[in-house]
DNA sequence: TAAAAATACTCCATAGGTATTTTAT
DNA sequence: ATAAAATACCTATGGAGTATTTTTA
């Protein structure tokens, strides 16, 4: 069976009229006529009553004719749906990202990308900096949102925003009164850090604040997340330098301080450098970022 | 778009790999790689993202391949679906019955039928004898069970099943506890009747069964319904002659007797002659009616 | 270099057109 | 007698096959 032949009996049981329903269909009657003999005998069932002056439909051409519109119909979705997909407008994205990226860039970034692609599932997933690359290499991932890792070929990386570090100390501390702080006069405090290989861009980063002030900061204890940092300053055990970003992270008992002349954290987005996922694509495009050339949809002849 | 396109790609995005592809669809390679080439054209997106070693779905083809699925098998659905009417297994049955025939006939045929094609939506609708033919005639019902009627062109109609006429009495009737009643006794006697236009058959078999016994019935009253004319027995208003099968009512205060020499009453069907709506030939046919014939299927090759 | 899809070219199956016949009213 | 579908026959589009080229891992 064939389209072609489905159409076609639409177009008959329409008019119920040979002549008429070739006319509509910009055919001639004698090869409509066949086109349907062909689909009763393909089916092994009459479609039509063919009487001199009348046509009408069987019993079983009744049953055809409501299934085969819904078919046609459906097809038409069909199309349409992958045309939609092809454009990333249906479908499905996946974020991996860092708690990081996750107060300083998602926020924006999504909610520009759901206004213009509210079809589109989004998946987000929040790992350790160190397995964001991991990810986005294995495919689990189409996009990750972080600070800058190592690079490793097939990987597309560029860079989205910046902001500097700023220093959170407990409310109570000596110093918590005043506007700017000279990063010097903590010298010898106790300093709350992580580890370098969680974040080896924000890790440099802080190093060379420090130097900057003349000192190597006196590592008192060291957590991966972010948050966890800030709470530990929070309890009054030291003091740590973060990304500005999470100072919105109104908590009891830490106070954000400006620092002088603080170098600027960069984050960015990463993904496999050919991978023409149209979701990824309309994200990088919203975002203003290169896709390098290549045209997602097939263009028309 | 054609089927064969669809099938292709299908066939395709199972095996992921165009010549594979090609011989599970018994094609070689470059007519399903012209093909699927084709489908993208039309479709304005790319189905397939194709690299040397491995052929793999874009986001649009995998939003293709979920609804041509369905599609396929909606498509199967809609062909069974028409055999299963042209077989007479779907659809509907209008049948139209008098109560004469709602006690003699309609039971047994009913449970024959709906046993052998419990998916066929039977709709009743119970008439007085009068209006039977022109429902039939109007199209209105594909069948008619009932007496005969005065018979039109174009209507056939054959018999099912005969069965006699019995008395009914009121039970505190001097002759009610007799076994065999000679009808002369009850000459003069008011007799309940009905209008012969309401069941000319009918009236014809009674008046022969009292002009046999020597008498004319003393139509004391008369009323449509079967039913009727026994609750008026019940009530002692007089004595009447009805369908066997109407005994079956047992209602207090009335008895039915057997009448020596009574003449069958017949109960037949009716319907037009050309309709070839394939429930109303099974249930002909269930019934070891003629069909005159036309076979209802297309004969295959 | 090799596996696999795309392209070039040929052939024929089949869809479509024209003319005519059949059929039932 | 006529309207309308079926049939006969012809033409040509386009789908399928064979041979070959292109592509990229």
């Amino acid at each position: 069976m064939e389209l072609r032949q489905v159409r076609y009996f639409l177009a008959v049981a329409e008019h119920l009229h040979f002549g008429r329903a070739a006319q509509s269909l910009h055919v001639t009657q004698p090869p409509l006529s066949r086109q349907i003999a062909a689909l009763e005998q393909e089916l092994g069932v009459m479609l039509f009553e063919r009487h001199s002056r009348a046509v009408r439909l069987t019993a079983a051409g009744q049953s055809f004719v409501d299934q085969a519109r819904a078919l046609v119909g459906g097809l038409d979705q069909a199309v349409r749906g992958a045309q939609a997909s092809a454009r990333g407008e249906r479908g499905e994205l996946r974020i991996g990202f860092t708690s990081m990226a996750a107060w300083a860039l998602l926020p924006g970034l999504l909610k520009r990308y759901c206004d213009h692609y509210p079809q589109v599932q989004v998946n987000l997933n929040e790992v350790l900096p160190r397995d964001l690359n991991a990810l986005v290499y294995a495919g689990e991932v189409d996009l990750a949102l972080s600070i800058p890792t190592a690079e490793p070929t097939e990987l597309a990386y560029h860079p989205l925003a910046q902001e500097p570090l700023c220093l959170a100390l407990p409310s109570d501390h000596r110093l918590a009164n005043e506007e700017v702080i000279a990063l010097a006069r903590l010298a010898d405090e106790p300093f709350i850090g992580f580890p370098r290989a969680t974040a080896p861009a924000l890790y440099e980063a802080i190093i060379a604040c420090c130097a900057q002030a003349g000192f190597e900061p006196r590592v008192r204890m060291r957590t991966h997340l972010q948050q966890t940092i800030v709470n530990l300053v929070a309890a009054g055990l030291g003091w740590a330098l973060v990304p500005e970003s999470i100072s919105r992270l109104a908590l009891p008992g830490v106070s954000f301080k400006r620092v002088s002349s603080s170098p600027l954290i960069t984050y960015g987005a990463c993904w496999v450098a050919g991978n023409r996922h149209p979701c990824l694509l309309s994200f990088l495009a919203l975002a203003g970022l290169p896709v390098n050339g290549l045209e997602q949809r097939f263009d028309k002849v």
